[in-house]
DNA sequence: AATTAAACGGAGTGATGACTTCGAATATAT
DNA sequence: ATATATTCGAAGTCATCACTCCGTTTAATT
């Protein structure tokens, strides 16, 4: 692949990942423009718009999944666990609007999405068990409904307007949920 | 205004409840044909698409406004606010307009639409503070975050598949939290 | 420096969707 | 029953957007 080739794709990608972040309803044009190319080159790396939205969501999914495998690895699963929770919240603004887009306008997730968004989910798994077998969160919690408070936790904080103070006091709510005996 | 329009009137709004409720995204050739009138016709009752979904939105939130001022009468303060807490997660599960009504109600919207939602927000705020004077809500939680928490369990539960269990535990864990002295 | 194969950009294209127009139809009053 | 004022719906208009075509430019090789 050509120098200039890797450049501009990389440029798409981040200028996609930015746009997309910030309005889930925006075009390929305004992607272009941002990556200061041409329509046509944005679509001669991603023959179709879905394809773009997929390949930015995939990377948003891997560093949360590498964050997590990362954080498995502590001596303090319950702080680890917790760690990861707020982190995957405070990111979640831009993200979800990537995957909102990808909903709006396609629908169905694709093959790689999906296989790293299992991929994510099952490190997050891990260390809610983790912090379970350490008592840092009750046993009774099963990992569907933890996971349902993930991404409602995320969701409240963009609708909250990301005043930081309020989402960690909403936070704090949910985490004395989560502790509790 | 003549019969046959305000019979008309009336089955649009219900066909863009149930369209719009399904798809946020359908047209309003979708409304049109649901509701077994012509396009002019939705136009003419609603002249632009927005004043249709803002109809729409401000019935839903009438709705739970005066749900809520019916609870504020009740004798039991906690169980009210829990009630009503319950009951518009388990709606905007099987509804997933009335989430993105909630936020929508928040930011951007019209002015009719903000007055309807203020009051619904007013009400539910009467009934948090009815619930922390009884003892049954931790006394430091402030609107804001319980509000933001309402919206994410809204969203988290439709996320989760609308299976009724998942939803309970979750919602199990987030009432334990919010009694946390 | 010359060659060439690949990548580039901008001007199309076709489809979709919000909104309008206007002649036909219908409810209400006389 | 007739008149008329209002409402109806099908066929438009116009803008937007995803995607393509093709002549031009440029990176890499000799």
């Amino acid at each position: 692949m050509r120098a200039d080739a890797r450049d501009n794709r990389a440029r798409i990608m981040t200028a996609a990942d930015d746009v997309f972040g910030r309005a889930p309803g925006a075009s390929t044009d305004d992607v272009a423009r941002l990556a200061g190319v041409g329509i046509a080159t944005v679509f001669r790396h991603f023959p179709t718009k879905i394809e773009l939205l997929e390949a930015v969501l995939t990377l948003r999914l891997e560093r949360l999944r590498d964050r997590a495998l990362e954080l498995a690895g502590s001596d303090d699963p319950g702080k680890a666990f917790f760690e990861f929770f707020t982190q995957v919240v405070a990111e979640s603004a831009s993200k979800l609007a990537i995957a909102e887009a990808l909903t709006a306008s396609g629908a169905t997730a694709g093959e790689e999405v999906r296989a790293v968004g299992h991929g994510m989910r099952a490190a997050f798994d891990d260390l809610l068990t983790a912090a379970q077998k350490a008592g840092a969160v009750r046993a009774d919690a099963q990992f569907a409904e933890v996971y349902a408070l993930l991404i409602g936790a995320s969701r409240g904080a963009t609708a909250a307007g990301l005043e930081p103070d309020v989402r960690d006091r909403m936070l704090g709510i949910l985490y004395d949920g989560l502790k509790h005996s």
